[in-house]
DNA sequence: AGCAGGTGTTTTACTCGTGAAAGATATTGC
DNA sequence: GCAATATCTTTCACGAGTAAAACACCTGCT
């Protein structure tokens, strides 16, 4: 979030975030809050998402980022490079690096290098990867299903289409994902 | 995001996430994605959220959740204890210490021992530690509305409001916050 | 051919966060 | 009063991510 966010204590109605937005009120009276009830939330639900969503991969021995490594190459059902999963899953290098030494001790994927070009490798899942893929893909949607079901669905739409308008802007603003 | 996230490349209309649902959908015709596009979305939008927000902060020497820390201590306008810190900024208690540590060494933090519980810390603002949150916060402010702008001000709004809603969904889900 | 510079990947050194255990002090029940 | 237990905070050992440098290899120029 913008600027801290935590509860006073559970305040009565609302989220978490409004209680620190009125505490920020109370403080800086002409302060524009408006940013901070959108942002604050997105890095709220964020988290929280994460440490629920841990949960289903966990049992399954996994790390979110690890599974996302799989899932790209799950959802291309290519050969994936090292550098391809570095944009795939918007990590570092050294991190891809590290991931894939890990999946491929575990026997997840395999690697083998390019013919032409001695500098790439090219990685592929294994059966066991990929059969570990469509077993979880469906319980983490099952559990975001319900995670989700506060939300009535003409709401889930349009919380996706707002928030897929911002992702157009941020993804345009900030060029330069990692190195 | 659920299960993986990346630009299969720059393809065409939609975020990145709109790529991505579209190639599981290709591998898995029959699965549900909706709940990928909202929680997807989120966990995206969170992730470039913190690359660009970090700038400003960084800036001035600190981390988000060192800010976060002293966020906490200026809106409260009170003494904190470590224990409400880790509760306020949702973080275990070892980094809670560390950063603690860190930003006394630096002058923005004075800790006292309580007289009646010699088990318990205080923790509170100097007016360097003061000053810097109010410095940094309006420029953090200003930032954020300008990577809002792309979103008209009726779409924040719905965008905070669903926000909200599912927060409080999750806050009710995800009793026991960390230790 | 040979070298200058670019690209793909890994290694290195380091920081930060975490869970579990330890340490220090309060509180409760006998 | 004192052991048993609970609470607040810090320490420890470790895993994971990062930036920057190193490495390995290709490409284009001369």
């Amino acid at each position: 979030m913008t600027a801290g966010n935590g509860p006073a204590a559970a305040s009565g109605a609302g989220d978490t975030l409004a209680a620190v937005v009125r505490q920020w009120k109370a403080v800086h009276p002409d302060l524009d809050t408006g940013p901070m009830e959108v942002i604050g939330r997105i890095n709220r639900c964020a988290a929280l998402l994460q440490q629920a969503e841990d949960a289903p991969l966990r049992h399954a021995g996994l790390t979110r980022p690890e599974f996302d490594l799989l899932g790209a190459l799950r959802r291309t059902g290519l050969e994936l490079t090292p550098g391809d999963l570095i944009r795939e899953t918007f990590s570092s290098g050294a991190a891809v690096t590290k991931r894939l030494k890990q999946l491929t001790e575990r026997g997840l994927v395999e690697r083998r290098g390019d013919t032409r070009d001695r500098r790439v490798a090219h990685v592929r899942l294994t059966d066991a990867g990929r059969d570990l893929v469509d077993g979880i893909l469906p319980e983490q949607l099952a559990y975001e299903t319900g995670v989700l079901s506060g939300v009535d669905d003409d709401g889930q739409r349009e919380l996706a289409a707002l928030l897929g308008e911002l992702l157009v802007q941020l993804e345009g603003r900030l060029r330069t994902p990692r190195g």
